[in-house]
DNA sequence: GCCAGCATGTAAGGAGTTACATGATTAT
DNA sequence: ATAATCATGTAACTCCTTACATGCTGGC
């Protein structure tokens, strides 16, 4: 009986080697970055500190692999007792609410002290890299789109789609707010020359 | 000079201090969890240590309050190194992209391994969850809507009203489509009922 | 009598980060 | 030359959490 109540990190190593059957740290990390999208990936290093715990726990195995041309590796594979552990975290244990920190709009919500334009700044900033996490993760959804056993997976790219396009719009109407409410003086002048 | 870059939440806790003068550590507890909507809100005991790290930064200042039917408290003000500390945050660093670890779209992504009906009770539970956080920021925002002080707080909460509304509706479509392709035994034996 | 609210604080520990270290091969 | 990819690992540190500790008042 495994010490139940492994970190969500753990779990999802756990669950990446359940899709993958053998993979090395470095191909995990890969991997684990496919997580962002809804699960801040973890560092390097972590991703080797739970594999080592794993390994600890008896819920992985892990061979060694010389490579010629390439530093050797070693491959990690679940095993029984890992996929019953992983199969107990997913079916029994309670969901912890989702964790957001945003720090966008952090910086939003303390407006009053920032310098005129630099919130337009920062979301247009924060638009940019949503579009590109939005691009990204079309690209991946295209590529396992149809698989029957990334079906899941596929799933929840489209729910980051829809998230990643939610954000872009609402930071854009953010930026609406901002800009219709904001120009006291700019109106004005705008106004003005307009007229002129 | 401020020792620059303390975590985020120093600058949390400062903005809040920023926008109402005078805090207790209680009161401020209570305050950081109208953040957990777009920002996790810190344990009380985090909040405490945040205040005493502020205060050996001399950002801020406190004084004591004898109080008779109650425990005294020390109230905590920002003084104006921690004002131009906290400007400098906003206006000078680097935005760090927002951390997400959404433990439902985690499970969904392993459903593979998942019990029949599993994803659907997670996914259900998880639209009543944030149909109570909607509700609960809905009610914020109509009580801070219209006061100027209060203008950028009352941008995020709408920020906050369109992200859990799509939340709702994104888990109401994985609802459906786990449900439209799911039930292989199911749906036959329905259908020769109906047949029937 | 008991629980909720007010009010502050400590101790221990876990999760996760950055930075560093090593070193071979391949492509530009 | 030098950068990128492959490949693993350690050390130091920070953030943040849970659990515990204390104690008063007011309402049910």
């Amino acid at each position: 009986m495994a010490k139940r109540d492994l970190p969500n990190t753990a779990y999802a190593v756990l669950g990446l080697l359940s899709l993958h059957q053998e993979l090395s740290g470095y191909e995990l990390r890969k991997l684990a970055q496919n997580l962002r999208f809804f699960y801040w990936s973890p560092a390097q290093s972590q991703i080797y500190a739970e594999l080592r715990r794993l390994q600890k726990l008896n819920l992985i195995e892990e061979r060694e692999v010389k490579q010629r041309d390439k530093p050797d590796k070693r491959l990690h594979k679940i095993n029984q007792r890992g996929l019953e552990e992983l199969t107990r975290w997913l079916n029994q244990e309670a969901v912890e609410p989702p964790n957001l920190k945003h720090s966008v709009a952090l910086r939003l919500f303390f407006g009053h002290l920032a310098d005129p334009g630099r919130l337009e700044h920062i979301l247009k900033g924060f638009v940019q890299d949503t579009e590109v996490m939005l691009s990204d993760l079309k690209r991946i959804r295209e590529s396992i789109n149809g698989k029957p056993n990334l079906r899941y997976p596929a799933l929840v790219a489209l729910w980051g789609l829809h998230y990643y396009q939610a954000e872009i719009n609402t930071a854009k109407e953010m930026l609406e707010h901002l800009t219709a409410q904001e120009p006291e003086q700019q109106t004005q002048l705008l106004s003005c020359s307009a007229q002129a």
